[in-house]
DNA sequence: CTGAAAGCGCTTACAG
DNA sequence: CTGAAAGCGCTTACAG
């Protein structure tokens, strides 16, 4: 009774049977209509009509149904850490512009870099929620993704690739972190620093950087110094440079956030000592996140939109017929060093 | 024959019917086990013999499936004009954080502002994409939801609401953005400035942040001027401060980003024709992303993490029985200037 | 209590 | 060429 009045007042969405009901027709012969540019069964004047009522009654696929019967999502989901890290909204536009014109849309699924999140990532992408997957893992490694690659899923992977690539549709873009790290570690060296100290996060991309950074400062004869906190968070960043600064005159001369979002935490914190940015200590970061601009933070530049637009195009062809036959590719991207004030 | 040959190097998920066959069940009776925390009608070794075969063949309920069945997606929809502008992921944050432990996952549909992609947006969420909707839109009006209303989608648009509320379960929350611009518009003329221009972009929020300003402007006896953009943007911002610069001596000496990547952009323009912020112009901006804090950038701060919070509450509360029949609630939030260094 | 059947809204292979 | 039927993988109402 209660379920009849509901219904009464909340009415439901038109279905291809209520179209086919319309215009006098079999509930095939509406699909047929809808998804074909030609149907030469249908005669010129059915089809029409039958588009006519499909729009006058504000009909639009139900898709689940639509993915239910086809198994296709017409979708790419898109596994980041951290949505609030401009880095990943950059990514997601670059997608977006691949993806949107072969009817794809994207959606981001946010793991916050904790093991338990990209594990919800996984289960969730076992759902069948999306035709393809671009992500950023910090924790799951190369068997993980197995059984989703058997599935046919295809992915894109930022980072580098494993050992044994195990014959699955998994491309993988990355950079070479030891040596960006490396070449930004001289960078400092040249400029006559010989205290420098790294900041980043336990798990993801920092131990790579921390690698590069720590050879660097060996070879130069420097003790390497990492702070390591548990996220890349502006919040990490600063409170790692506060007990930098706690050291005093031993304290280092510079910093190198081994992101952007905590290299700029870091640089809050030293403008909230007192202290002046670089010449008090110089900061470096990593991404080239738009803020990095506005800051003037010398820093390794990521291009993410393009990197989206890439991981997109590769996609898209996966998801053609014969795409996952290919073995799985690297694709090693040029970092770039870009030098502004704060360093 | 090529299918056959793809077949045996791809397998397919394991459904249902498959862990059925392995535990000597009927199909039913796995969902029911694996859907329900208790099973009278099953007894307890098979009931423990179906779950360790279902984890053993790492079953995954199919989404599509369980939608098209159960017509809920559980999924939310977080609608936005760009997500490369910080507040949006700020409130996505917020929308997890509420949304996840309902079950409920959060999924982001960017417009990019324009016209054309809020109506993709609105065709995407006909086709029973998510079970609620958290979107800011800036060019469709109150009837072009109407239709979602009644098909009993909830939604939460942030912004002021329409006279006619038609009924719909269509809940939204706004600050008041005509006293809010009022507000920083005084408390610039308080500090002397006396000829103010306001950057906007031509659609969204930026008409009632103009009539504030405008308002209190000729209240004062001063002359208005607003310089007009099509996007939101920081290049938009950088492009009108450049224009506004360009008069010389007549040029303002505050301008007002009708939001703050507006405003960052202003900054940034004064900065590169080799001014000073706030000594030659004062800038001020609207919302208080991240980045404000960093450039020191007064402005109007608008908290996205609880907009979002409260948001997803308000969905999950209406998904559950009965609560699409309460009346579509008005929630108008608070809003707070934050004074720092750049006015 | 127990289990098999109906059906959600589509697409597409297949019989007439 | 034309149309009706099968079936995607689930949940749940319903008959035994």
């Amino acid at each position: 009774m209660l379920r009849a009045m509901r219904k009464a007042i909340v009415s439901s969405r038109p279905t291809q049977r209520d179209v086919a009901a319309a215009a006098g027709v079999s509930q095939a012969a509406v699909s047929m209509v809808l998804n074909k540019a030609e149907t030469p069964s249908v005669p010129g004047a059915t089809r029409q009509r039958i588009l006519k009522i499909a729009s006058d009654l504000g009909y639009q696929p139900h898709h689940a149904a639509r993915t239910l019967r086809s198994a296709r999502t017409m979708t790419l989901a898109c596994v980041v850490p951290d949505v609030t890290n401009p880095f990943y909204p950059g990514l997601v536009r670059g997608l977006q512009k691949t993806a949107a014109p072969e009817g794809y849309d994207v959606l981001i699924y946010d793991t916050d870099g904790q093991a338990e999140g990209e594990r919800r990532a996984l289960r969730w992408l076992q759902q069948g929620r999306a035709d393809g997957v671009v992500g950023t893992f910090f924790h799951l490694q190369a068997p993980d993704f197995e059984e989703l690659g058997r599935y046919g899923l295809p992915m894109v992977l930022l980072g580098p690739p494993p050992k044994d690539r195990g014959g699955l549709p998994i491309d993988y873009m990355f950079i070479d972190n030891v040596e960006a790290a490396a070449a930004m570690t001289r960078l400092l060296i040249g400029k006559g620093h010989r205290r420098i100290a790294m900041i980043l996060a336990e798990f993801g991309p920092g131990r790579r950087r921390a690698l590069g950074y720590e050879q660097v400062m060996r070879e130069a004869g420097l003790e390497p110094q990492l702070v390591v906190d548990r996220t890349f968070s502006s919040e990490a960043g600063a409170r790692a440079m506060q007990s930098l600064l706690s050291a005093g005159d031993a304290r280092p001369t510079a910093v190198f956030g081994a992101n952007d979002v905590l290299a700029i935490g870091a640089m809050q914190a030293v403008r909230d000592a007192g202290l002046s940015v670089p010449d008090d200590v110089a900061i470096v970061g990593f991404d080239d996140v738009p803020t990095a601009n506005l800051l003037g933070l010398t820093t390794v530049r990521q291009p993410d939109f393009e990197l989206g637009e890439l991981a997109a195009r590769n996609l898209v062809d996966r998801l053609k017929p014969g795409g996952l036959d290919a073995p799985g590719r690297s694709l090693e991207w040029k970092f770039e060093i870009v030098e502004r004030l704060s360093a």
